[in-house]
RNA sequence: GGUCCCAUCGUCUAGAGGCCUAGGACAUCGCCCUUUCACGGCGGUAACACGAGUUCGAAUCUCGUUGGGAUCACCA
């Protein structure tokens, strides 16, 4: 397939949350599948909520992530480009002034509404006699603009949900401009997909009826309607994941010590036939990535299973994959990886091996044997298997009894890595200071 | 309310009329390994929303019911 493109238009008025990383990554997966590029667009249309800050974050989101983007536009510095179209659409007669304020709309819809009938705007306006456009510039009001959809049967083949079939007598004519002259979504969306050549849309389901109205738009605007896939939406425990709301932001479960590849890994297989399972790069996922197995249901994110994911691949990671990242060795690292939830994790063993704490004393009367039978260093593998053989010869402890207030006594934890593998990266020094109780 | 979409184990799903006494993955439970815990290995429990049809036969087709979701913004 030749010159793939495709893009994540996030408006910048709010964090990057799951949802929007979701669309975001299988975009990115898409392109990379094909052999194609990715564009990053941020439509900024939305002046008054646009912020430069949430920006900053979307693109930080990403570069962690791994989702690179080989171009960029923004649609503000589109704005002549769109009048440009604005005029040529308003000429050929596809868009069409409006009068209405948006009290009298918000009364027409409630109106429709309450007598059962969708609320589908009248056109009124297009019957609008020239003393009435007068009379409505003489009171000082400024035209909105909608878009003229054309009767009949809008159909596509959605990479998700197979054929779509919408008659536009059943949609409404969306506004594309507001009265203060600057744009809305749908319009400068499609101008610029057609502009920068996009082949591919994949997006949330909320977006299925846009797509019927942006269809007749591409079509107006005399370019090639892209390939179009609509994702289930993710539902939460209380029905839907707001955008707006931005539920689960990238930040936080960054900082919670979730792994970008985990996230993508989820994210790309939740919802899916397949298994949830490690990737451990994005070239790899892409090539598995096939929008024919989405269900069409909408599946339930589960931010505890994502954890849950988080620590199994976490713990297959092999050394390679983290050696930038920790300051241990390959076998601290095959030690003790069993053991963590997050990379991050690794810390706590590095204290627990090279600095200080305050050990747990259980049974004094054996750790104080256990202490004292202590082996002189060196010490390698074979150490703890031939101490313990005969620190139980000398007392009656074995099993539970045994090892556990060894194990509070050497790591104040109560779980962990194999001691047989522990006790050589502690040493002599710090595990006879910890048995006899004392801070090491 | 109109339009569109959806409905299988706790969760994500396989299933396109007999191969289904419904398969897999995650979770859960049990066993094994480890002279402890965790890790790991092996097993088990667990589901076709409901009601009518069509058919020799339905999770699978049809209709209806119920229940979810999306959209119908001078948000994107």
């Amino acid at each position: 397939m030749a010159d793939v493109k495709v893009r994540f238009a996030p408006s910048p008025t709010g964090f990057m949350h799951i949802g929007n990383t979701r669309t975001a990554l299988l975009n990115w997966l898409w392109a990379k599948k094909l052999g194609g590029r990715f564009m990053l667009r941020i439509d900024d249309t939305d002046l008054l909520r646009s912020k430069t800050e949430y920006e900053d974050a979307i693109r930080e989101a990403l570069v962690w992530l791994g989702l690179n983007w080989d171009e960029e536009a923004r649609q503000t510095a589109r704005i002549d480009r769109h009048n440009q179209v604005k005029e040529e659409l308003l000429a050929a007669g596809r868009i069409y002034p409006c009068y209405e304020t948006p009290e009298e709309l918000e009364f027409m819809r409630k109106r429709l509404m309450a007598k059962g009938l969708p609320p589908i705007y009248d056109r009124s306006a297009l019957k609008l006699s020239a003393e009435d456009i007068a009379r409505y510039q003489a009171e000082g009001r400024r035209p909105h603009y909608r878009f003229k959809l054309l009767p009949g049967e809008i159909v596509w083949e959605d990479m998700v949900r197979g054929t779509c079939r919408y008659e536009a007598e059943n949609l409404s004519d969306p506004i594309v401009i507001r009265e203060d002259g600057s744009f809305l979504y749908h319009l400068p969306s499609v101008i610029d997909d057609v502009d920068f050549a996009i082949t591919h849309i994949v997006r949330g389901e909320d977006h299925v009826t846009n797509t019927a109205a942006q269809i007749q738009m591409f079509t107006a605007l005399g370019g090639k309607v892209p390939v179009f896939a609509h994702l289930p939406l993710l539902t939460g425990r209380e029905g839907k994941l707001s955008k707006r709301l931005g539920s689960l932001g990238v930040r936080e479960l960054r900082a919670d010590g979730v792994e970008a590849m985990a996230i993508c890994a989820y994210l790309a297989k939740l919802g899916t036939s397949e298994a949830i399972e490690p990737y451990y790069n994005l070239q790899a996922l892409a090539d598995s990535l096939d929008f024919a197995k989405i269900g069409r249901a909408q599946p339930k994110f589960s931010e505890e299973e994502l954890l849950h994911f988080n620590t199994r691949y976490v713990r297959s990671l092999p050394y390679a994959a983290v050696r930038e990242r920790i300051n241990v060795d390959e076998s601290f690292w095959e030690a003790v990886k069993g053991n963590l939830h997050s990379v991050d994790d690794i810390k706590i063993w590095e204290t627990i091996c090279r600095q200080e704490i305050e050990p747990q004393i259980e049974d004094a009367v054996l750790t104080d044997a256990a202490a004292e039978l202590l082996p002189p260093e060196p010490w390698d593998l074979t150490t703890w298997n031939n101490w313990i053989e005969r620190l139980k010869s000398q007392t009656d402890k074995k099993g539970r009894a045994l090892f556990h207030p060894i194990r509070l006594a050497l790591t104040a934890q109560d779980n962990g890595p194999e001691l047989q593998q522990l006790l050589p990266l502690i040493g002599r020094d710090k595990a006879y200071r910890r048995l006899k109780g004392q801070k090491s």
